[in-house]
RNA sequence: GCCGAUGUGGCUCAAUUGGCAGAGCAGCUGAUUUGUAAUCAGCAGGUUAUCGGUUCGAGUCCGAUCAUCGGCUCCA
């Protein structure tokens, strides 16, 4: 194909197979679109082409698929680079994902991370070969014979899934040759300089733990150096406000070697966790629900009524007492619903909602703890709602707008997940279509967007998940709601119809916060410890400037006392300065200046830990304001500072 | 549980090839009495995660265990 050029100069290319072209030479570029897409290549401002199973398709830098086809091209070098070190290692696969690529391989011997830099040197070598990269397929058979020739098991088994017609596509550079869907950029070159070997992880073969556990190779890539490190320096930023380093550093929660996974809060935590458990009651019974408590240990027959006893004893901390076994709770359903069966219940009572912030245990394998996140013993703020049939969507809809109204309240991001009927699962078919619709409808009338996952609900109804994002964007589940078909029928449970006859009810299990450790993590992480005025342990610190004016600090935090607002007072004998830092660093979100000025006016100067120096005010003055911005739970921007 | 890494005062980190465990911050004591992000001096604080091994000698090398970190799997 002749392509004429902006200067006039004719060049000829080969059909294109795969093309995506960051050319800094814009006319020969553009040329090349225009060739490959059937367009004027003039009128179009774009920098990107991609061609996938030769039908073309033209993205500018800026898509995400531009990115997704520069980072594979990347993941193909990096593979290439392993086997120009490692010959013997066998690939498995190297998508590009969120926050760059990856590549699974199965080497020999285990990866160091000194090795990293020699993979890296070596990328840097084929990229500087600058070799294209040709696309080719072959019907299955031989593309099966093609990669058993070249030893590669794992692509092998790949292949074998695919269907018995298909034309398996490759894509080759140099002497590397990788099965592959595409798309990619045009040549190894395009890859740029802007990439970076991140870490190296365990991952079983196709994600089950039966298989072998491969070596995955993190690494990224962007387009622009300067995009790179801004995500490098992002990175840093985050881990900043790692809720681990905050809860040490604010005095929130310790972890101990005496209980691994067994969180300890500390005064400053227990003021965030009571304030957050005040709010969850206060919009609980406004929500028609009422709280019981049930006990943390109960006998084996109960768990055995239940199922956990059979599905859940890997996970459970059981104990012998009087020759009975017993177990301490992993979940709170069970006590909920004896609650339910202690009297007869009518048609009138329902739907009825039933709150427990019950603390269970779960014995968590020891490489899956976490900080907060991940714990052995935690509180959910649970909640079951036993209803009729017919009720379900509309309790569906009441529990996730308050989920909304939660999240919506301190400012986090979610997304939510809808789990659908999986393979093993029990009841009817026509009591799943009427749980998952309902399921479904109740986000339709919020205007809720989801995803569906098919086939991934609990086996004994559908469920909706609530995911909140940490500092680094990893995505922890912490509201759910859950139906059960399952349990209203192992307990017998009933309601007296108005026909007054026994029906069956159907429950709702449903945490918002879905434990209130995974939710003080999220929190604290997301306002980077900066919490805004009502959830702060200590809301005003109050900084004499001398001795000489301890008197008046003492009225000033007997006020704040009999304010109901949080105060603590810095009587040491440093500078103002010095008292200053230190509340900043504790991110105490006012400090109140107190000296000779202050104390002849009845005034406070108020420094505002979010606006800096705010000049004097009334003391009075200053506590109403608090109190209106307590009582109204005001957000904060989220913010961090320097030297936070 | 699996793969890989790490483990030194409360915290952050030093300690050449194996050769006397150190600093800053925090804490305590004293001096200082201070006006919006670090006043000065002194004191105290460690069985180098634990157990075992190699060695004249181990924070350092080897093994096991525990915990933590990054992932995988599982999950709130």
């Amino acid at each position: 194909m002749k392509i004429t050029l902006k200067d006039g100069s004719v060049k000829e290319y080969a059909q294109p197979m795969a093309v995506i072209d960051i050319a800094k030479d814009i006319s020969e570029g553009l040329a090349r679109m225009a060739c490959a897409a059937g367009i004027d290549g003039e009128t179009v401002d774009l920098r990107t082409i991609i061609s996938q199973d030769c039908q073309l398709s033209i993205y500018t830098a800026k898509d995400a698929e531009g990115l997704a086809a520069l980072r594979h091209t990347a993941s193909h070098v990096m593979a290439q680079a392993i086997k120009r070190l490692w010959p013997e290692t066998k690939l498995a696969i190297g998508p590009s994902i969120a926050d760059g690529f990856y590549y699974d391989v199965d080497c020999a011997e285990p990866m160091t991370a000194e090795d990293l830099e020699k993979i890296e040197a070596e990328m840097k070598n084929i990229i500087k070969e600058a070799l294209p990269l040709e696309r080719f397929e072959l019907p299955r058979e031989e593309a099966i014979a093609f990669m058993k020739e070249k030893a590669e098991p794992y692509k092998v088994e790949l292949i074998e899934d695919l269907p018995e017609d298909a034309r398996i596509s490759f894509y080759k550079q140099g002497e590397f040759t990788d099965l592959c869907a595409g798309p990619h950029l045009m040549t190894t070159k395009d890859v740029g300089k802007a990439f970076k070997l991140m870490n190296l992880a365990g991952a079983y073969w196709r994600g089950s733990e039966k298989n072998k556990m491969l070596t995955r190779v993190y690494a990224t890539a962007y387009q622009k150096k300067e995009e790179l490190e801004a995500y490098i320096t992002m990175m840093e930023e985050a881990r900043k406000r790692d809720h681990r380093k905050l809860g040490r550093e604010l005095g929130l929660f310790m972890m101990h070697d005496a209980g691994p996974g067994f969180p300890f809060f500390l005064p400053n935590g227990m003021v965030l966790k009571n304030t957050l458990l005040d709010y969850w009651h206060e919009i609980h019974k406004r929500a028609g629900y009422v709280e019981i408590s049930s006990p943390i240990i109960l006998n084996r027959s109960l768990w055995e009524t239940s199922g956990h006893w059979d599905h859940y004893k890997n996970n459970m901390y059981t104990t012998v007492i009087d020759e009975e076994d017993y177990a301490i709770k992993p979940m709170n359903c069970p006590g909920g619903i004896l609650v339910y069966t202690s009297e007869p219940r009518s048609y009138r009572d329902l739907p009825m909602r039933v709150g427990e912030l019950g603390i269970v245990h779960r014995h968590e394998k020891s490489g899956q703890l976490h900080g907060l996140m991940r714990v052995r013993c935690f509180t959910q703020d649970d909640a079951h709602i036993f209803m009729m049939p017919e009720q379900i969507r509309d309790e569906i809809k009441g529990v996730a707008a308050l989920f909304d109204e939660v999240y919506s309240l301190l400012g986090l991001r979610y997304h939510v997940e809808l789990s659908t009927r999986p393979e093993d699962s029990m009841g009817s078919a026509e009591d799943w279509e009427m749980a998952t619709n309902a399921l479904q409808g109740a986000l339709d009338d919020l205007g809720l967007e989801y995803v569906i996952n098919e086939g991934d609900g609990a086996f004994y109804g559908p469920k909706i998940d609530f995911h909140l994002e940490d500092s680094i964007g990893r995505t922890w589940q912490c509201g759910t709601i859950q139906l059960d078909f399952q349990l209203p029928q192992r307990f017998e449970l009933e309601y007296i119809g108005k026909d007054g006859e026994k029906h069956r009810p159907i429950m709702i299990h449903r945490v918002a916060f879905g434990s209130i450790e995974r939710f003080i993590g999220i929190l604290i992480e997301h306002f980077a410890g900066a919490f805004p005025t009502w959830l702060a342990p200590v809301q005003a610190k109050v900084l004499p400037i001398s001795e000489k004016y301890e008197a008046y600090a003492g009225k000033v935090k007997e006020a704040l006392d009999k304010a109901g607002i949080r105060a603590e007072i810095d009587l040491r004998s440093e500078k103002i300065g010095y008292k200053i830092r230190e509340a900043q660093t504790k991110k105490i979100p006012y400090m109140l200046v107190v000296g000779q000025k202050e104390e002849a006016d009845h005034t406070v100067s108020v420094r505002s830990r979010f606006k800096g120096d705010e000049g004097a005010a009334l003391l009075a003055d200053f506590i109403e304001n608090v109190k209106k911005e307590i009582a109204a739970r005001e957000n904060r921007p989220v913010e961090v500072k320097k030297e936070d």
